[in-house]
DNA sequence: TCCATATTTCCAAGATTATCAAAATGTTCC
DNA sequence: GGAACATTTTGATAATCTTGGAAATATGGA
């Protein structure tokens, strides 16, 4: 991972309400939720869950699918691991172990 | 961890700069480096470098101490160490350990 | 004390991000 | 095709963050 690319996804989730979004998918698995339920559930209007959803998206922390006339946002497992190898690879000491 | 404190850690290294300053400091180690030193080698104006100290420090990222008349920031591998426990603990999959 | 050096604070641009109503787009079902 | 619903884009405003020069503050040594 670029130092780009974690700066992109660091900052997806460096907001209340994006991280916040993005736990609850983590909680809710591979099942997801559409924008229409994070809308409701968070109490954030739609055109800002959309914004959210799609700096997610971009981030490489949530997937999409359209079911039926829904689309479906689920956390992306792999992103996240992606970041949290970056982090410990480039974050933590070395040798030590420190961390 | 509390989730604000989630957000304020995310922050500080969700910018370009400071996350290149704390792999400098991670790879540095304990040896640490001062704001002058940091600011030459960073190519990074001195006020500007100390903007970025304050908020990696005021994220519990790294710490600073006096040493003769300059002062010495480090990497706080503990402080490190919260954030991505947090992240393993609330942004993974909980039993079936995809992340 | 006074000077040289190191760092931080102040302050004012400039740049980026967040919010959300309204309009546009896409999808299903009849 | 058209109605009904779901989501995204547009666009405007507000809020927040970044940058860096200039001034202020702090430290150690002569």
């Amino acid at each position: 991972m670029e130092t780009k690319d974690a700066v992109g996804a660091l900052s997806a989730l460096a907001q209340e309400s994006r991280l916040d979004i993005f736990r609850l998918l983590v909680r809710r698995g591979p099942l997801g939720l559409s924008p229409g339920e994070l809308s409701e559930v968070m109490e954030i209007p739609p055109a800002t869950m959309s914004f959210h959803l799609k700096e997610l998206s971009r981030a490489g922390l949530v997937t999409s699918r359209r079911e039926g006339r829904s689309i479906i946002y689920s956390a992306d497992f792999e992103g996240m691991r992606t970041l949290i190898d970056f982090l410990l690879e480039n974050c933590c000491s070395e040798n030590g172990g420190t961390c």
